[in-house]
DNA sequence: GCCAACGTTGGC
DNA sequence: GCCAACGTTGGC
C-alpha cells in the first residue's frame, strides 16, 4: 500500500464536493510526472486531499483510491476543456483514478504548517517552485501531517 | 538536440 | 493580480 497527497482547487472542486459526491473520477491531471504516480496507484491507498490556489492552501480531508487507473475519457473529448488531440485511443496518453470521500479533516493543516514540521523531511510538496499535483507521501510523512490534526 | 518563447501552476 | 518556477513547444 501506497500513500499519496492529491492537489485540488477548492473553488472548482472541494473536500466538501467530494463529500457530496461520494466518489470522483480524477480527471484532468496532464503532467507526465503526476501521471506516472496515478498509475502506480492501487484500489484502497489512502490520498491527502490538498487545497491549492485558494485563500489558506493545505491538507483538507482524506480519501482513497477507488478504482484501478484507467484512461482519462476527457482527453478524447473535443469538448472537455482536458481534450488532447495528440493522445492515440489504442494507447491513451492521460490515466486517472476514482477517488472516494474517507472523511474531512477537523481543521485545515496549513502549507505554512507543514513547511515548519521538520520531521516531513525532504517532500515534493513543500520544495520550491513545487506544481506536481499528485505526489507520494511516506508513512513517516502522513504520521507527522495527520498528528498535526 | 539546443534553447528561446510561451503557457501553466500556485503561493503570496 | 503579480511573478517565480518550471514544463512544453517549435524553429533552427
Amino acid at each position: 500500500m501506497q500513500r499519496w497527497l492529491m492537489k485540488t482547487e477548492p473553488d472548482t472542486f472541494s473536500i466538501d464536493d467530494l463529500q457530496r459526491r461520494k466518489i470522483e473520477p480524477w480527471n484532468g491531471v496532464r503532467n507526465y510526472q503526476a501521471r506516472n504516480f496515478i498509475r502506480a496507484m492501487r484500489r484502497g491507498d489512502p490520498v491527502l486531499i490538498y487545497h491549492s490556489s485558494c485563500a489558506v492552501p493545505g491538507v483538507a480531508g482524506i480519501g482513497k483510491v477507488a478504482s484501478a487507473p484507467y484512461p482519462d475519457p476527457t482527453q478524447f473529448d473535443p469538448k472537455s476543456e482536458y481534450f488532447d488531440a495528440g493522445s492515440d485511443r489504442g494507447d491513451p496518453r492521460w490515466t486517472l483514478v476514482d477517488v472516494a470521500f474517507v472523511r474531512k479533516l477537523q481543521r485545515v493543516i496549513t502549507l505554512d504548517e507543514l513547511k515548519t514540521l521538520r520531521s516531513l523531511g525532504d517532500f515534493a510538496l513543500i520544495r520550491r517552485g513545487n506544481r506536481l499535483s499528485v505526489l507520494p507521501v511516506s508513512k513517516a510523512q502522513w504520521q507527522a501531517i495527520l498528528a498535526l490534526e
